[in-house]
DNA sequence: CGTCGTTGGATAGCTTCACTATCCATGATT
DNA sequence: AATCATGGATAGTGAAGCTATCCAACGACG
């Protein structure tokens, strides 16, 4: 298909496609004469996939192909590029050095994943995320202790359990790691999405609010 | 105190002080002469909750400003107040209204919050955040089926409970909202990072890789 | 009292990011 | 042959989040 097509199809306007082969977000289609170029479904398939980090996920662009290409980078083994290319998503700043709340937070991170069972991976970009979000709330008085942050761990574990079996159940391996970095990036607004409902629910029951809605949940059974 | 030791005791530049209290994120100071202001610990705290929002919740500047007026409107009760503040935070894309994934999403969205026993709040700006990323999921044909989704809304429902007592045991209600706000956007990188690093550790323990860390928990038994 | 550094308000400028618009040589279509 | 579409190169746009410069009023000091 052509760049128009290409355009039609997803629904990204062809200036914006463009800039994506600039970018080097999506490889070059087969040249077919001087000035044309062919496209098919695997293209069509990156695009969604950008525009879905790009717009849901809020990956930068320039992220987004470092991502991507550590995903296809042949010469690691796969825990090392899903490292790769999840250790390349944004991470928020370093935690500042000389900092009294950073030191504390330091502390509490180490605590919480050693209570977890985890080793303790400071080279692992989400730890630093982890520690400069902790030192922000020490920082604030905000209650940030070992026992306020562990149910947050415990809560990530169930869910890593869970997202590891869906990927586990995948298909080729090329595809599980895409898949296994589209997960992370994409389930993370559903994640935040459904917590500010849990909270809307529960400040509601908590502080009566409006129409009580049913109190226990009618669910028997999960099926797929 | 002045605007140069507000600065250096928040690690502001006076720059980016000024900046803040154009756009309404700071109250203006204490005018003490024609060209002179007197800053109070109150500002300090303020600053540093800006901060934070800003640079580790990642909110943009003038939702922060939203969101800390919807705090402090004295015309509301606490419940729509918070709902108002929390609603304001970014939320992403809304959904694109006439695609069939937004409408596949829709109904994986109401069935999960069914069987969750939450109510179906479709103005609740987090579920518009839900449907767009579970859309963009079944755009690229990846699991985002109710049994897939309903783990994230269990262990959601976990952090909120939590939340909301940690929240009740707190000192002023009107600290008690600035509190559930900044606890809400704040614990966010914290929840992110923990599941990055629960994930990598899952990785590692199906995949084998490099050291293997204790597989159980030195804790005995978990507080659910 | 005059000088000189400091303060803080106003204004304009800078940088990054994510696109978007324009040009234009070539190629396809009628 | 005449006209329209394609796609590469280049430059421009607008928002966001600061940052730098001016400048009149203060205030401490000699």
């Amino acid at each position: 298909m052509r760049l128009a097509e290409l355009s039609e199809r997803s629904g990204v306007s062809t200036a914006t496609i463009k800039y994506y082969l600039r970018e080097g977000l999506l490889p070059p289609g087969r040249r077919v004469t001087a000035t044309q170029a062919e496209y098919d479904e695997e293209h069509l398939r990156r695009l969604r996939l950008v525009r879905a980090l790009v717009q849901v996920g809020r990956v930068p662009v320039a992220t987004a192909r470092e991502v991507l290409t550590a995903v296809e980078d042949e010469t690691a083994g796969q825990v090392d590029r899903l490292g790769a290319a999840v250790g390349s998503l944004p991470h928020g700043p370093a935690p500042a050095p000389a900092d009294p709340a950073t030191a504390t937070a330091e502390h509490t991170a180490a605590e919480v994943l050693r209570l977890l069972g985890w080793g303790h991976h400071p080279e692992n970009p989400a730890h630093g995320m982890l520690v400069s979000a902790l030192a922000a709330l020490g920082r604030l008085d905000y209650p940030c202790g070992t026992a306020h942050v562990l149910p947050y761990g415990r809560a990530a574990a169930a869910i890593a359990e869970h997202e590891l079996a869906v990927i586990e159940e995948l298909d080729a391996p090329t595809t599980q790691l895409e898949a296994a970095v589209a997960l992370t990036v994409l389930y993370e607004p559903v994640l935040l999405a459904l917590r500010r409902l849990a909270q809307a629910r529960e400040a509601g029951r908590r502080f009566g609010s409006g129409p009580e809605t049913n109190d226990d949940p009618p669910h028997e059974a999960e099926g797929r």
